[in-house]
DNA sequence: TATGAATGAGGTTTCATTCAT
DNA sequence: TATGAATGAAACCTCATTCAT
């Protein structure tokens, strides 16, 4: 389970303060959680999976939510808030003369980081809806910080005339759409296809730049 | 519940082949499904939405997954890939002069199509990762028939050197990215937005046609 | 169990609102939670008992406080507080010439009916001071309408001078925890030894009229 | 605290037997038993409560119901026991000339006794019907040693011809529930009214002495 | 001595499903 | 056809107790 144990790394910024029994918890319950959904997925299966007993479970995590909440809200807090944050304000601060270049390295980043937490990645998607807790948490962090700074790039360089002059909001749709499009096909829907990351990010550049039309 | 009404009268040519429990019970479980999820959703929950005994449901359907199927089923069967195909053949055939109108005439029709099955969709969304059946269903008739038949198209413009010379693999992405992208915010992500679909529309079609760049 | 069968008859009116498993259910759980007290009994327990699965309690009681509620709220509805009121309704209107007739008609029907409910008598007192619902019903049923109606009759007989004039509460007390010293020393105290019932009531008759002193 | 840490203080006769600890956990065990009762309460919730790890109070008390003995079998023994002994020993010594006088004396001491162990009273007597154990205790305690005595007395005072004729076992029924109707009245029934001692100790003597009738 | 992570048996409750009526 | 009582497996969770540190 390498790309699990590097993420529970991530996750966790000081490793000690998990003990060895709830990183093997943690690690069943994003597997299980991800192949089989949340709702379906026994504790007393993740217990099996990771080797302990059902208590040991509850000692860590009062409920079965908090359990899912402790893998896949740090996920949304330290990780892709703080990110993108940084990113965009790198942008902005070197200023990178064409948003070529800007969206290149959005791209690459954002899709690395997915796929080393691909699992984690599905889980948030498919809990969201169904977890007010999950989705108050996606909206404080990527509705409100993100979405405000990219609505400033986007004026930025619209007032340089590169970008075309929709409004924003459908621009960031177009944008994120693209890239999540990329994403979920690339890992989600056909993982099992050769994919040459690096060609074919350069095609979805291409089309969000310039669309579909010669 | 005129959206539902509708809907089932859709779903199932024969209407008569349906009793009136039955409509019910096909009701109460799309908006419990829709609502809170198949997995999360108990048989008697839905037995007492819709004003049946528990045994009621079971002696229609065989088991609470026969449900979900028989819901969700005729929508990927009878809806999506028949429209699709009879939308894209209609297209060859009047041979659009220009894909801008093609585009258009799709984009209409599609979120037409889920805003009356808004529910439906969602359910669909959610549960075909976690369901070999409807990811088998979808497979063959999204995957195969529907991006058979729009390679085919695409190809068909790129000839007339309207299109842009990326894979039609990508170019469908693409598209099906930003018309899902705009689905999902639309209805999924912020229903509580006034939204003006003309208008919405419009930018989102310019975006796949043109980018983002000026 | 006759004693149990009696006494489900008199607490439901209309026996046939029970099905056989529900009266197995309730007969096995007054004898159960009477032994052992309501929080160390378990529902699989009852259900073993009962000869029902465990299942089946739940469809009856939602919870197993509604068990116990449902239990023991009617003794205290139904039967203690209509009595007690019926027969002080009696004294007051037939106006017994001396309150000697009037506690010994009060002693042997108390007696009376706690000896046909010794176990839910038990599970009474056992519970009350651990369940909020059930102090609430006790405190409204007999602290007061029964302590309300009490009063008035001993300053009926103050009045008519043939009763010491101390504070009528102080009177109902010195009365009632008589009543109750015997009841409980017969029953769960001492239940072994052999009791003359008719003759111990004229002795604690004689206590409450005339003290120990001679 | 200052009731409870009075009250350990009387209940181990040399305190240093007890580590910080350990007085930390008896003081918390008797508020939670008390207050939800010995089966509801956990003993991780005494653990909280008392500001020690879990298996510290195992280190100290093998099981949990050793550490129930434990609070509520010294109250049994060097309390109640000794105490009612000794007074009626005084009591026969001194030779009172009049039963008033030793009545009064009796329950001045064992309601000041009960009062500064309400906590204690109440979770022995709720837990005595269900631990054989102090079952036992207290009939060998209070049952054979304090009756036996308590019947020596009664008799004393009918041979000098100041008891009505009664037999002892009635009388002490008497006496008992009369004492225990007010502490129970007093204490947990209506412990929000605002009582006068020294005037009800008074009134309840004097419907011990002379019962209600004028 | 004290800790608290770990246990696993057992608690209450839910649930899809069956079946007699 | 429709019912809903009944089931029992399995769900989530609690808890007294143990044991390595």
């Amino acid at each position: 389970m390498n790309e699990l144990d590097n993420l529970i790394g991530d996750l966790y910024e000081y490793d000690d303060e998990l003990t060895a029994k709830q990183r093997k918890i943690i690690i069943a319950a994003i597997e299980a959680f991800a192949e089989k959904g949340y709702a379906s997925t026994s504790t007393s299966e993740i217990a099996k999976n990771a080797g302990v007993a059902e208590g040991t479970i509850f000692r860590h995590y009062k409920t079965k939510k908090d359990l899912l909440i402790s893998i896949v809200g740090p996920m949304v807090q330290k990780f892709i808030a703080p990110f993108v944050i940084r990113d965009m304000e790198k942008v902005l601060n070197q200023d990178h003369e064409s948003i070529d270049d800007f969206l290149r390295a959005m791209l690459k980043n954002r899709i690395a980081f997915v796929s080393k937490n691909k699992l984690l990645f599905k889980i948030l998607i498919q809990e969201i809806p169904f977890q007010p807790e999950l989705k108050d948490l996606f909206k404080r962090h990527i509705g409100m910080k993100v979405v405000e700074k990219a609505t400033l790039i986007i004026q930025h360089y619209q007032e340089k005339g590169q970008l075309v002059d929709l409004p924003p909001a459908t621009i960031i749709r177009g944008i994120v759409s693209s890239i999540f499009g990329y994403i979920i096909t690339r890992n989600l829907l056909l993982p099992e296809l050769d994919w040459d990351d690096e060609v074919e990010i350069e095609r979805t550049i291409h089309f969000i730049l310039h669309g579909i039309k010669k």
